[in-house]
DNA sequence: CCAACATATGAACATTTATTCATATGTTCA
DNA sequence: TGAACATATGAATAAATGTTCATATGTTGG
């Protein structure tokens, strides 16, 4: 049994793949680097909203970000990301 | 990019990861299985909201349950479970 | 430097959700 | 069968969280 402060992180971090407006960035990003604008345009949403679930991603370093002239761009952090997507992918073909 | 279908159905799965309660929950039952009288103790949790909690957990499939006597046990469902509980833990070392 | 563009942020509101309390359902054993 | 035990469930409350709107911050080109 881990420690509180442990699972506590770890139910934090799901937390965060738990809302279909994060899952949606974050398949949105899993072929290729996206600007924000372009994420608001891509999943119809406001570029506010965008703006700020890109910001609790970045925070638990699922996405990162490079800016580049005006736009920021993000991206997926790490191969993490993909794995426990994926698991959780093939836990629901059943 | 899957349909809005199972992004949502992936959303839904995480959300369940991603609460301390049921996260503590999964991790008791990780080595053996435990009927609720004994989760709610060893969690010092009251046994309703174990059985709340254990309500959501199973109908996600991520735990099993069956009778024996007058408790009733509870255990993993399957092996994703683990495997997404441990990428998880991988992710957070960092 | 300033206008236009791109992104971030804060407050407010609405919705979701975990826990508690009371009670119902279901099982065993005398 | 009835009492005692084990679990489930429903309603109510409190806390957490996503979106919107308005606005701030930051960057580029003229």
């Amino acid at each position: 049994m881990p420690d509180e402060e442990e699972i506590f992180d770890l139910a934090e971090l799901f937390k965060i793949f738990g809302d279909s407006t994060r899952m949606r960035i974050l398949f949105a990003l899993f072929d290729h680097e996206i600007c924000v604008n372009d994420l608001a345009e891509i999943l119809s949403m406001t570029q506010s909203a965008v703006s700020h679930q890109l910001r609790i991603l970045k925070s638990a370093h699922l996405v990162g970000s490079r800016r580049e002239g005006k736009s920021i761009i993000y991206f997926l952090a790490d191969e993490h990301v993909r794995t426990i997507i994926d698991q959780g992918r093939e836990h629901i073909e059943e």
